[in-house]
DNA sequence: TCTGGGGTCCTAGGACCC
DNA sequence: TCTGGGGTCCTAGGACCC
């Protein structure tokens, strides 16, 4: 039997915000940028309770809580909290822990647990040092499941301590609605409730499999076994490498001007190499995604022949998809993406025993891919720039 | 005043190879 | 005459999460 914790800190940007702004404390906060077309990020509990929540529009929220304050955000101190929190974990209770984002993470407490301590005491227990250590709150789910654990942390906050043990779902669980279960988005809740399947409960139906099957092809018996709590979803403790990094900006106000948006573009990729440098990995494949004015968003994307962490490739590579697809589109967003990564040190292990090939077989010379993208980029980088000198004609 | 930005995973179709 | 089947890789789009 397995005791799985899920913590999750409450309200987390909001939270941090005023733990450094005294001034903050008991009123209405909301964490955002602070342009036209900012959304919320993180609301705390009194903005919530007037209907604030996360990803509305600035403007919205000021309309429905007129005393909004809204902070500007400090990525880096979220970042530098929540590694403090889970090295805090590490450290009081155990190294069982899978970090599932930057305000949650799993806890396998299976060791802990004994005659004279219970599951809820080793929650209080962590909550508390939370707490009193860093002086932020969280909430926690404790089952035999991450599924269950992590509804359990979303049952009861902020500061709540929920267990889902198995004989608790009929109360706890099967009568929340559909839109509540990890996993069941818009799209898939819209389908579910047009076939009458309206709680957790309905999905945990055996008599509903039939509907369940046609409506949501093979994901149905995953979503079935979770919501009659039986789950084998091992914790996974690698501190996993990004399968991809990508940046992206709406900007102020639409616009097809070349030149606003190849600045905006090289001053992404140039952000995304240095992340790519900061994780000593390397990318093959680069897309460019543009949303236009009515929210459509299209990618284009290009597998180079070889990975590359070269801030001048990623740039012309970038440009090139857009001024081949895009070049006079009307758009409200731009974002660079690169994927397909590899870490440095694998690579210089593959060179190395190709070297070791390329010796011993007398191996012909590889640079024709090379060759070819550099000639690709050679003449993207013409267009760019007749592009932008006929600008300024 | 009108809807962010960072990700992961999955699927379907096409190209290509044997 | 007329066209198999398995596998891999790439691309584009979409659902979902925080």
């Amino acid at each position: 039997m397995r005791y799985i914790l899920h913590i999750d800190m409450d309200a987390f940007y909001a939270s941090v915000e005023e733990l450094h702004n005294p001034l903050y404390r008991n009123k209405p906060i909301a964490v955002s940028g602070h342009t036209k077309r900012s959304v919320i990020a993180s609301a705390n509990y009194i903005a919530r309770s007037c209907g604030v929540k996360a990803a509305m529009p600035v403007f919205m929220a000021k309309n429905i809580c007129r005393n909004l304050i809204i902070a500007y955000p400090h990525f880096h101190l979220y970042e530098e909290l929540s590694e403090r929190f889970t090295k805090l974990i590490c450290e009081k209770f155990t190294n069982n822990i899978e970090i599932a984002s930057i305000d949650e993470c799993y806890v396998d407490i299976t060791n802990l647990v004994n005659k004279k301590h219970s599951a809820i005491d080793v929650a209080k227990a962590i909550q508390n040092t939370i707490k009193s250590k860093i002086g932020l709150t969280c909430s926690i789910g404790i089952a035999n499941n991450k599924f269950l654990a992590k509804m359990g942390s979303k049952y009861k906050k902020p500061l709540g301590i929920t267990t889902m043990w198995q004989d608790e779902l009929p109360t706890k669980l099967w009568l929340q609605p559909i839109e509540r279960m990890h996993w069941i988005g818009k799209a898939s809740a819209r389908l579910l409730r047009e076939h009458v399947i309206n709680t957790i409960g309905d999905i945990a139906n055996k008599n509903n499999n039939y509907i369940l099957e046609k409506l949501l092809d093979k994901n149905w018996l995953i979503l079935y076994q979770y919501a009659n709590g039986n789950a084998n979803d091992e914790l996974d403790y690698s501190q996993n490498m990004p399968k991809s990094i990508g940046s992206s900006e709406t900007f102020l106000n639409d616009t097809a001007d070349f030149i606003e948006i190849k600045d905006k573009i090289v001053e992404l990729a140039e952000g995304i190499t240095h992340r790519l440098k900061y994780y000593q990995q390397k990318a093959r494949t680069i897309s460019i995604v543009i949303k236009t004015f009515d929210f459509k968003q299209h990618t284009k994307a290009l597998t180079l022949g070889d990975y590359t962490d070269d801030k001048e490739k990623i740039i012309l590579t970038a440009l090139g998809l857009f001024q081949q697809h895009f070049i006079q589109t009307t758009i409200r967003l731009v974002g660079v993406t690169v994927s397909n990564l590899i870490e440095n040190n694998s690579l210089q292990i593959n060179s190395e025993l190709f070297d070791d090939y390329q010796e011993s077989k007398d191996y012909p010379s590889q640079n024709t891919e090379n060759e070819i993208m550099i000639s690709i980029n050679k003449k993207f980088s013409k267009n760019i720039i007749s592009l932008a000198n006929q600008k300024f004609k």
